[in-house]
DNA sequence: GTTTAACAACGAAAACTTTCGGTTTCGCGG
DNA sequence: CCGCGAAACCGAAAGTTTTCGTTGTTAAAC
């Protein structure tokens, strides 16, 4: 922690790419997975890659440090090297600073403009209760 | 007039890039800029650019759309295309289908995960209850 | 032990983003 | 008019990200 702190204000995205963040999906949900299963999974949907992309894919991300894995034995077995929720909450702090200026009360502003369902906010209200009364058990 | 270049046609999400968003902040808190202000108000922080990258981003970003520009004089005045408020809806949406497959809840949840005040929940929570009394309003 | 098919490593091309140098055009003071 | 500095355009380099072809390696089948 030492040289890096002043030319820090230029990690912005160094988050996952596009890419890397489909990858990281598909780990996030099979806890863990050979890379012959990502591109399987990956290739569902709309993706149109070839085996070799998602193989390369990995290995970025295994330098990185965005996943890790297991290759005692052949194929070499992948998973995730940050929980969902961590990486989560770096994606949308990032946003929330990038396109927001830091205002989280306009992203709960923009993300509710969209239709959502009122089931959905009674489930986000909900959870907000729980978190202030978090907080009040910290704060006593 | 707006000849589409095929650059843009086959849209995935891919919105404003990072140098695209800083730029159309500026816009949005200046209404109205020449690029000559724009590239002031950058460098002002971290960036250390050229007048030339700037004047070529926003080249870049008129052939996109993202500005407009009023060029019966010379210095040209440009203006963001898009409504802040338009885009950030578009940026969450984006962040919420891409990170959170839609989940809403997760991204209020990452949201509040680091700490956030009191004072800040309740203003969230009050945002909701008027979003849930418009959907109440429209409701068909 | 040899063959075979899947797996992995590697490099480099393609695509995209950001930056900047060289040059032209414009507006203006002299 | 003339020249000068600011503004604009162009093209291409530099930097990332994503893709894929080629080549080696391994496990397992024969």
């Amino acid at each position: 922690m030492s040289e890096m702190s002043k030319s820090q204000t230029k990690n912005k995205s160094t988050g996952p790419t596009n890419a890397e963040l489909e990858i990281l999906r598909v780990l996030w949900s099979l806890e863990t997975a050979t890379v012959r299963q990502i591109h399987e999974v990956l290739t569902d949907g709309e993706k149109q890659t070839t085996f070799n992309t998602t193989l390369k894919m990995l290995n970025i991300m295994l330098d990185k440090g965005l996943v890790t894995r297991e290759d005692v034995r052949r194929p070499h077995i992948y998973q995730a090297a940050i929980p969902e929720e961590q990486m989560q909450q770096q994606l949308v702090s990032d946003l929330l600073k990038r396109a927001f200026g830091g205002a989280t009360r306009k992203l709960v502003a923009a993300l509710t403009a969209s239709d959502i369902s009122n089931e959905e906010l009674a489930d986000i209200k909900q959870f907000l209760n729980d978190q202030e009364e978090k907080n009040d058990e910290h704060a006593n």
